[in-house]
DNA sequence: TTTTAGTTGACTAATCTACTCGGGAATAGG
DNA sequence: CCTATTCCCGAGTAGATTAGTCAACTAAAA
């Protein structure tokens, strides 16, 4: 379990899909749009998504990405894990040279706080993440004030 | 907040001078031996987490490293961030080019979800792990006695 | 004064990230 | 059938990060 922006990439385009997918297929092109994230790089991830069985595309006109599961079905975890793919860093590389030190901690410790944090990865779905992030456009759309200064809250304190 | 094996490491680290610094400091050396992770590197991690006094040292002959809090006191979270430094991945690189779409719904969105994994790892304490390390250390001593280790077999971790 | 150990900085190979580019292949509309 | 749209795929790449190495230095104990 790895957390780079390469996953928050991916779920940041799975919401976009779920936000604006209600109606017919999304476009690449529209997500790179909303989200500013390159066309190339999305449809890389979205070649991940849709082999991990996340997403289905139309082709053609008209076509794009639509989610192939519900958004209650889908978790952070298992986007994040779609695109990030295998890793997997005891030292041991799974088994054999923990040699004479029978304590080799590293992998039964890491094992143990992987479980932890996929747990908890596995325990958001998209559905709370679109939720979430409907409530805060109604806020903004309410509130009619444009720019970011104005948050109530500084979250981004806690990701320092 | 990221997640790579090097925070992973400076973990493993400091689990490790939690369990064997009971008496004394430890070495990177003997960190190095046990843990498998190279001295160099070891020092680079170690460099980091004393400027942000998680750890002290002492030099010469007999010195080391020792922790610098408690374990009930250093959580995940506090390594990681020592080691893995800044990071933090919104878009809109915390406010500005958030431009003409108002819900660009990045920043919020991932304020929001890093702050839960932030959360999460704060609360795992350094003490949950060493605690779980040897109880796992149990386990593997006491052979085939299963269960919760109801007698607090400690090799040689006084603890407190 | 020698040895042990931390401290610092510069350097590096390999890998990963976040892309670009160039071509396909399917399909809807005309 | 033609063409525009859209997904699909592989190759390549600049820059950052990882996971180190190496060398020189400082502090303290024996």
């Amino acid at each position: 379990m790895r957390l780079t922006t390469k996953g928050r990439f991916a779920v940041t385009a799975m919401i976009d899909v779920a936000l604006y997918g209600t109606n017919g297929p999304v476009t690449l092109a529209a997500v790179s749009e909303r989200q500013k994230i390159s066309l190339s790089y999305l449809e890389q991830l979205f070649g991940k998504l849709r082999r991990h069985g996340l997403v289905e595309s139309v082709r053609g006109p008209g076509g794009g990405y639509h989610l192939a599961r519900g958004t209650e079905t889908v978790s952070v975890a298992d986007i994040i894990l779609a695109v990030d793919e295998p890793i997997d860093a005891t030292q041991c590389g799974g088994a054999e040279n923990c040699h004479d030190d029978r304590r080799c901690m590293t992998h039964e410790l890491w094992a143990g706080l992987n479980e932890h944090i996929f747990t908890f990865l596995r325990s958001v779905t998209l559905a709370e993440l679109v939720r979430q992030q409907q409530q805060k456009a109604d806020v903004v759309v309410l509130k009619d004030h444009r720019g970011p200064a104005a948050a109530p809250r500084t979250p981004e304190s806690a990701a320092r």
